[in-house]
DNA sequence: CGACCCTTTGAAAGGAATCAACTTATGTGG
DNA sequence: CCACATAAGTTGATTCCTTTCAAAGGGTCG
């Protein structure tokens, strides 16, 4: 039986993304163990960090998809960024006091909370877990960079190709990809805030891509019938994404 | 007379940038001290660190416009963002060991390196330096969500009003704006890699913003009119930014 | 079964890209 | 100091992709 679940204990699973980017030593990731996490159930679409916040905590995602988010005057809705099992939404809350940005939940999820004070802890012991810690924030900002790109210099089409080729490798990486299936929760709606398109292209660009049998949708999955295809319609290379191999 | 140059000296200039951000007691401050800088001038429009490489070290930027940029393959640029005096462009080689984009020069400018191992030493001495540093490239990373932000949702004047507000505040932040005016050595050719627009969508969105009276732009200068009035334009709230006060 | 959300489709309107040309600086060498 | 070359800015006309508007299916769930 397949699952899309992961394993529940938030410091392991910390551990498998932090080492799908670096080679840490047994001695470092330890140190994960002395984290305290507190889980927390969260219904779809449900905001849980504000901007302005200040944030005494950081969450890991356990479970389902996150997302952060800004709105515009007129009160549209723009997604930077969305974040899997393993991700830590709001790692940068450590550092920047206040939140520029919303953080929710896009589908149901669970999210772990681990206190700034924890995580500060295993910084100042570890150079190794200090440096690992800010790689991953450092990799959030790397793609945000390539959804800069993507978004300017890229039709409909290729823009959704790019983002399903992201999320397949990064899905891949936590270990949730099972028969080149991965989870999809958004809806075209949500699809167009994160490409900065409207539903009538996202659904259009879904087409596109269907009826070049690159991918298949149904039931909140992705499936990828043609890996090269996608990712040479989108131009895509996964370096950005920083991980080993 | 006025001048658009700053103190050449690296470590008093990053200590000037640091200090706008968050305040550090004058201890830390006195680290950067240690820092062994090696200053290069670089000409106009110039790749000095390309995709790929793997640095050993870092630049600040002492002098001049440095920007970040990746190429398609049909050849076009784009430039993810614009480094100004006192920002260091590729601080995050220090943890994401392979370049994933170009960084060159716009106009010609003054970089100074400082070795990695300087870097490292003053984090493992210093937690709060440590903690600057990290905060610096989070602020970058908060740059591009905003930029995300900009380009999916504005059209092309408000795009261009809403990176002079940025340019306005960041130079603010360092000493060069006099008199309302800030450097701004960009073509309208190269503004449109940044806005992801063409050269003649710049030109007229240029045009928007002088007949509102908004700005004047002349000699690699811009010269703010009406600060309120633009960043109305351009939905502009610098919170992003993270400035102190 | 109906309410609701999501997806899909068609037609029209709009903003930006593209193409092409012209003007204005900047700069170099004869 | 002018002739010429080159880069940057400006303008108009056309094309194209995406948005917007409107409405019709399709699935889910109380």
């Amino acid at each position: 039986m397949k699952s899309n679940s992961v394993d529940v204990e938030p410091s392991a699973l910390l551990r498998r993304k932090l080492t799908a980017v670096a080679d840490l030593p047994v001695s470092s990731l330890a140190l994960l163990d002395q984290l305290s996490w507190q889980i927390s159930s969260i219904p779809p679409r449900t905001e849980f960090v504000a901007e302005g916040d200040e944030p005494s905590r950081c969450c890991l995602v356990v479970d389902g998809m996150v997302a952060s988010w800004n709105y515009t005057q007129s009160g549209d809705r723009q997604i930077q960024s969305v974040y899997l099992p393993g991700d830590m939404p709001d790692l940068m809350s450590l550092h920047l006091k206040r939140m520029d940005h919303f953080i929710g939940s896009i589908s149901a999820c669970r999210v772990a909370y681990v206190s700034h004070e924890d995580v500060e802890r295993v910084c100042r012991t570890s150079a190794l877990m200090n440096g690992a810690l800010w790689r991953e924030t450092l990799i959030d900002a790397a793609l945000y960079r390539t959804a800069i790109i993507r978004n300017a210099q890229l039709d409909a089409a290729e823009r959704l190709a790019h983002f399903l080729c992201e999320l397949f490798h990064r899905f891949t990486a936590v270990g949730l990809v099972h028969e080149r299936q991965f989870p999809f929760p958004l809806s075209q709606e949500l699809t167009g805030q994160v490409l900065g398109l409207s539903v009538v292209s996202v659904n259009r660009a879904f087409q596109t891509l269907r009826s070049q049998d690159l991918i298949v949708s149904a039931k909140g999955q992705i499936e990828i019938l043609d890996g090269p295809g996608l990712e040479t319609v989108a131009e895509f290379d996964p370096h950005y994404l920083h991980f080993r191999d």
